[in-house]
DNA sequence: CACATACTTTAACGCTGTATAAGTTTCACG
DNA sequence: CGTGAAACTTATACAGCGTTAAAGTATGTG
């Protein structure tokens, strides 16, 4: 038998939808208050005010829920980072969205271990859900673009360098500002080593990978 | 009653001591083959002959065996880190180091899980195992001690670039060396800057640190 | 009204880390 | 040599986890 969409149907999915962003806030809620690993179906049932395989009527598993957490998370911190001004200063505006960043990640610790650290088990993102991350990633690309740096490996060492920065900080330093303060000179750093080997083919130096 | 601390003592605790190196011993082999989460105490058990309960015999907590492997892991790598020979040139033996580094977190993704991410739930290294990290810390501080660069942040700056730098590689290109081969760029780019900026105080800049 | 569908619930399975209480071995000492 | 205490091991069990099966209940459609 053929499902009809006829006006019904969209009925039903709006019905569906919106009773599954209801146990994606929930899940939101109890993880920002306890911790993204402490999250549990039948706590999480419990504070959606249903029971605990009615959970598995609109997620295929907790790994679902996680997933359509990261999505909502990786577009949030996409509408975050498109935010980001263009001033002309380039220098500024990279270190503006080094800042962010950090802060986005410093503040949101559950989305930032759900997001960036790969904290949970057998967990990784659909593709529809990693879009969104790259997506972001993709803001980060045309900033660079606009500051004149287009090299693929110029953008690789740039997310190496930041995501190292937010790292340290969250990992050694949580709350404090030791990594943090380190964002201007790290951004000096990198604009000046780009604009000193802009295209100039950095002779690739070969090394035997072969080793342990 | 006063435990006497005689020849019979030394006794005991060897044995003790052999028998949380075995138990250690099956958890590493179990865990290089399966995955650091997959680490059962079950499993464990019966790896290394005994039952459950036996373990709890040895060992508090599950977490306290992750404690223990943490401290060999962090031994071992300490060790490693100091067997990187001393060249003279400074390049050179930074860029060796950060191989090094970065090939042993690929070659063994349980122990670079264990020491570098926070990816079991619950588990901190306690002060004893972590002394062990400080200290191969102290190898690469020392390392470039040598090389001129003794301001902390300076210091600071170089473990975020190379704990980035395996960060995004074991992330996002596991097998490859998108990140790897930008190794050479990398410790060049970091050595120029220690250079131009070696012990000016760079007008630390104000910023307001108050947002979302 | 009757039916099919979507939704919800009660109950349970197999797994986990951990605890308790009851054996069993082992070694120092009278 | 034999005894007693300590260390060790075991069987059994508990509470919690993610997940599933089956039975019940509402709901919009023909």
């Amino acid at each position: 038998m053929v499902k009809v969409q006829g006006a019904q149907g969209d009925w039903r999915a709006a019905r569906r939808r919106s009773a599954r962003d209801a146990i994606v806030g929930a899940a939101w809620a109890l993880v920002e208050r306890d911790g993204l690993a402490a999250l549990t179906l039948r706590d999480l049932a419990r504070e959606a005010g249903i029971t605990t395989p009615t959970v598995y009527a609109y997620f295929d598993s907790k790994t679902a829920i996680y997933d359509a957490m990261f999505g909502q998370a990786a577009e949030h911190f996409g509408d975050l980072m498109a935010a980001i001004p263009d001033s002309g200063d380039v220098r500024a505006d990279l270190i503006e969205a080094t800042y962010r960043f950090a802060e986005y990640c410093l503040h949101n610790p559950a989305r930032y271990q759900l997001l960036f650290q790969r904290t949970i088990p057998d967990f990784e993102p659909s593709p529809q859900s990693y879009a969104h991350a790259v997506a972001a990633l993709g803001r980060a690309r045309d900033r660079l673009d606009k500051a004149g740096i287009s090299e693929p490996r110029h953008l690789d060492l740039w997310t190496a360098l930041t995501t190292g920065l937010v790292d340290q900080q969250i990992s050694n330093d949580p709350g404090g500002d030791r990594w943090l303060r380190l964002v201007e000179e790290a951004v000096d750093m990198f604009l000046t080593h780009c604009a000193s080997t802009s295209t100039a083919a950095v002779e690739a130096p070969k090394r035997k990978r072969a080793r342990q």
